[in-house]
DNA sequence: CATGAATGAGGGTTCATTCAT
DNA sequence: AATGAATGAACCCTCATTCAT
């Protein structure tokens, strides 16, 4: 599973070997410009990594960007079809909220490649061609609205929430624990912080004595 | 107030005009970056916006990255010793944390350049010679761990917390927000977003029907 | 003959076509730097000079300097080697004497660009990674010692000399000889200049007379 | 006396404040240039070892280039005249050629700074500006030439000598052994040279078995 | 399809020279 | 006279992209 680019649609259509070629093409960028960061990486060390000559990248992308956006467009996606996936293995809005936080750190933590270059090419403002990234995160957060709407008919959360508020406060949460684990060399295992952020998301970190404030 | 870089102080010492010149350099060059983020910008154009010669901005800066390196030290530090600062100012943990969410928000909002490159580069994981950024993060989170205890000791706050996942919970999610402020193009008034964001931290999502999942 | 760096041996290994841009660019690069010096000289100049682009020259070099250190490698190790050679030929140390002076002032009239070049760089104190420039005229030198050493033994040669000196002697006056040659334009037939060279050495300006003093 | 300028005088006239600073520079250009060749040195480095602002440079000399050719025409000049004079002082021919031969290692032995950028500059081809440097070698080689001539009418040395070979035989082997010992980083006595060196030009380094050759 | 040599625009940086103080 | 901050032309080198094989 790890840095499967199986689900990979080329536009150079669906022969075995040519798809085979651009997974490599792919799975080799996401390696180097983990390592590098996108500018500092070449497209000769990405050729080089994915055993492949430079100019041979180019009949799988149109340019150097366009790795960058075919990495959101295919590799991204799917991770994002699985959280929906898991999401609706829940039932209550708290489960479904459980699940989306443990299947997003575990699917970053199965691939530390592709959640470095997600985690640092998300904060960029530059780079307009790449406003799919954007549309990433915001499905992202729709996931979390549905829920926290569910949660709230269900009654089990707060109806006085600014739900475009709330949607970024867990986004950032996640996205901040996952970048620590990254930096941290991924020494620890990341899943195991699902449970408490989530009972922190719920319940936050005031006693009732805190409440009166 | 905006883009004050005033107390940088450059090795060309502390005369008026060459700290003016420092400044005028440094401003442009966070004004540039933030535009086109640092590896898309040229030195050509810091020069052009600053109103100086191309060589002029190595009588100042060693290099490119020095410019980047100058600027957290000089403006993020001021702006993370007014964190300190206004912190003190209260005295519950409640109103501290508060101080400082608001004063995050306030001083981004009042320097939108400056939090655009902050967000940028926080997150990038190369570059090893701008490991102070990351200093700057802990120091960050240092403060919020110094928050949280004092919140404990009142009663105020959950003793049963694991403090180094609040602090990125905390750091995380105000990150986020400033982000999306920044993506939206700074349409709505960030610093309005404190008082629910405390809210959020203290209380949570949940209601009370929640707390037995 | 002339300018030929046929054993030359790129990275690229030794297919016609590489090997023929190889050398265009190495005689280019001598060519330039005898008339302008090293320093004056331009990358640019010297691609175009070679009819490539500017970049070309990095397929084949790795900087700048490392030109100049290939020439000292590919084209003058190989006239060394035929001075060896020429040497050999010889029976007698005077024999010997007088076929390495007048193949080297043979091989420095065929070339003038690598006799400009020579003479220039070889008298740099400075650029420690051109060390094996220095090497080159140590070779010289061993040779002339050994055929002094042998003509001592023949009794051709005065035994009281210090060897030493006797090298530095020699090549210095060739050297000068090849200086002087180059200076004036080329103009006159500097092999002629071999056997008065020769006889200079082994009889000395001075007469019987002289010995006296 | 070592590294005096002192009978330089600048365009600026006779102030002794003036002159004195045009010798400082002179000292420090040579000393820097030695160091690191003239193109390596940079003018920031010349005024920096003079004490000087890298402006004052220019009130004593036009460029960078007048640095070195005021180098030859007052610090060298004077040498040269030098020479001169030790010739005056033998009287058979011999005595004149160790004369200038002992005077020329003696001076250069002095001035090691002058000895190394002396021979650099006077090996490159370049520099048209620099003729006058060449002029420098005439003068040199014209004295050898006289003495020659009045060796040859006192009989004590060979008429049928070339005299212009003679001329660069001569200058040749002495600029090769000042080279070695810039090399050697002037760890011997240069001096000591001399009597062996005359010794070779007279009588050469052929036995009288050889002469039939 | 695949290759990889060739291209050349572009960028960071240096440094001789100027000139306002 | 002296200064040294400012200038900007020039240069080396990189690397995304192309195209002949």
């Amino acid at each position: 599973m790890k840095n499967g680019f199986s689900s990979g649609r080329s536009i150079i259509a669906s022969k075995g070997k040519h798809n085979d070629k651009y997974r490599r093409i792919l799975e080799a960028a996401v390696k180097v410009f983990a390592e590098q960061g996108f500018h500092q990486s070449t497209i000769a060390q990405v050729a080089r990594e994915a055993g492949v000559a430079d100019g041979t990248i180019y009949l799988y992308f149109k340019n150097k960007d366009d790795i960058l956006i075919q990495f959101y467009q295919y590799k991204t996606k799917q991770v994002f079809q699985k959280f929906r996936d898991e999401v609706e293995k829940g039932s209550t809005a708290v489960e479904k909220l459980r699940n989306l936080i443990r299947t997003h750190l575990q699917e970053f933590q199965n691939d530390r490649n592709m959640a470095i270059v997600y985690q640092a090419e998300t904060h960029q403002n530059r780079r307009l061609a790449f406003e799919q990234i954007r549309d990433m995160s915001k499905m992202y957060r729709d996931i979390i609205s549905e829920v926290i709407e569910q949660g709230q008919d269900e009654g089990t959360m707060r109806k006085d929430l600014y739900v475009g508020l709330v949607k970024r406060f867990i986004n950032g949460a996640v996205d901040e624990v996952i970048n620590s684990w990254i930096h941290s060399g991924g020494k620890y295992d990341l899943v195991s912080m699902a449970d408490p952020l989530v009972d922190l998301f719920i319940r936050g970190i005031g006693t009732h004595e805190a409440d009166g404030q």
